[in-house]
DNA sequence: CTGAAAGCGCTTACAG
DNA sequence: CTGAAAGCGCTTACAG
């Protein structure tokens, strides 16, 4: 059994509060009795009780990261999704920078989840689902928290770092038509985010302005470069028109028609374009490469923490809520000769 | 002000026993009074506090990693250091898969810790230092904890997964050799770590072996590729005879090195071969790519969180204390035509 | 300078 | 079926 300040007093002859007060700098205690107290507490193996400590004031000082689409991937390795990763370790390292720490937790609304998940001071919750379970559960009990991107069902409702899906959208589409695309395609995820919501509908509009007929599909998150042949065959199976440039939101995606195409003969970037609204490791490495949106999660996950820290404080937050603007990697697969 | 379990009660008019015991399903309570309390509960916004709960059997379901070499770095982005973000992230989901959260957290004994720091039920810490002080700690405090790779100073004290050090270090030097070098250099980190340590006697014993007279070098970890032209400078810069081969621990390092010595006109891998004892993510983009170790942090955290668990749990680990073995990701920099 | 008491927000025997 | 009481391990007025 792990010594309680009670043992310390004991050992020491003394009350609880003299321990409390002797170890703690507080109050005002002969410094011999300090001492004494300091060898004894030393002597059993005393360790103040955090949880005890964080009862009076109900804070621990910690933040959590849930990542809603991580239920939606296989992997959180940077094989994977580099994203995801990306974000978590700067999200750790700012938290650690302002005095937190942080944990990556899952659904904290389901019935099995540790304590831990519920005892966090503040949290911050990317790509956010519609109506979201979690947001609402944090919502009704008033815990604090931001989320990253909004809910499609409920925008503006919470404190929210606004992404820029549509202007990013537009950012790969303008790149795809200067490349030379004429006939460009979508490729989305299935999951019901704002991401995959906001995108499509920044192409449509799109096509709309330039006349061009909408083409595009849907292909799970979940499967990654899986979907590749499946893609392949949803854009170039059937006789007809084909696109000659293609939008891919998630790297894998990417990555995954990158090599499917190819392996139909057809030369990428010269007979088709293709650019991704996020990056993912292999598409750096690829041959070939494959231009890719830099969604800067490291400047996202600082300012996500910077938020859920004054709302943990109970402080309000403070300057524009909104994430870095991303920047296109243009790599072999939309630069033509 | 939160509401608590008693504002609950009293709402309710019960006692706050009848509402723990309806709102967690123990005890026996009326079917009707249930209702009206979870009614009443989800009015006001009651949310148990986990922290008043962990108070009871002193759990929080929290394990926390320790990243040591951090406090050498500049940056944990996968720019930086690939190593740790994987292992960061791999950590964090294995745990989420054992039903806890991890956390990431700087050096607990620091006096200006967040409480969370002290909070976790098990610690993880990676290549601790010499008479590291956070072992020291948790080891005084008997709380749990495992080590990856073992105080230098004070091996197979505590419990830790034994790392392969040495014979990693010759997996890449035997490769080096067999792949043309005959006049092998070795580049370490500063860090009193194990790691070092053992590559760096490992190195002295295969020289002795083969009768090579050794070349070694270190650099601090903490300046990454910046220490390139500085380690040329070291290998290349005086007259007389120069390695023909330099085994980086580090893959920052690697790439610096790979860099600065192209800028000499040193052909790598004609005539130079350059290898790195783990790897970073320019490593594999860089011209030449670099032949570097897989450390396999995936499998290496897994391991670690499965101990930890079992630590927490008050159970004894289970299984041989080990990590993984490295395997040899061979790449341009070591394969001569 | 020291300590008894109350309290942080829960849970859990135990008694009614 | 319900509740008063004790307790988890601390801290903090407050009284001596």
């Amino acid at each position: 059994m792990r010594p309680t300040i009670k043992d310390v007093a004991k050992a020491a002859g003394v009350s609880p509060t003299t321990v409390s007060h002797a170890l703690n700098g507080k109050g005002v205690v002969r410094r011999e009795t300090v001492e004494r107290i300091e060898r004894i507490a030393a002597e059993v193996g005393y360790r103040p009780s955090a949880i005890a400590r964080g009862l009076q004031n109900s804070r621990l000082g910690l933040l959590a990261l849930v990542i809603r689409p991580l239920h939606s991937l296989d992997t959180f390795l940077p094989e994977g999704v580099d994203y995801f990763l990306r974000m978590a370790g700067a999200a750790s390292l700012a938290a650690l920078d302002r005095g937190y720490s942080l944990m990556l937790i899952d659904d904290p609304t389901r019935p099995d989840a540790p304590l831990s998940a519920t005892a966090a001071d503040a949290y911050i919750v990317t790509e956010p689902f519609e109506n979201d379970p979690v947001l609402s559960m944090l919502s009704e009990r008033n815990i604090p928290f931001v989320s990253v991107g909004s809910d499609p069902a409920r925008p503006g409702q919470f404190f929210e770092l606004a992404t820029r899906d549509w202007e990013e959208a537009l950012l790969v589409l303008d790149h795809l038509a200067a490349a030379g695309g004429t006939r460009v395609a979508l490729l989305t995820g299935t999951d019901q985010n704002a991401w995959n919501r906001e995108s499509q509908d920044a192409y449509l509009d799109w096509c709309a302005r330039r006349g061009q007929t909408p083409d595009l599909a849907a292909f799970p998150e979940v499967e990654g470069e899986g979907v590749g042949e499946a893609a392949a065959e949803r854009f170039f199976g059937a006789a007809g028109t084909h696109p000659d440039a293609v939008f891919c939101l998630t790297g894998r995606h990417a990555a995954g028609l990158n090599a499917a195409v190819a392996a139909r003969g057809i030369r990428v970037p010269e007979e088709l374009l293709i650019a991704a609204g996020s990056g993912a490791i292999q598409n750096r490495m690829s041959k070939p490469s494959v231009t890719t949106l830099d969604l800067h999660p490291e400047g996202i996950a600082a300012r996500a923490v910077e938020v859920a820290v004054l709302l943990a404080e109970g402080r309000p937050p403070e300057g524009p809520l909104e994430v870095p603007t991303a920047t296109l990697d243009i790599r072999e697969s939309t630069t033509r000769a």
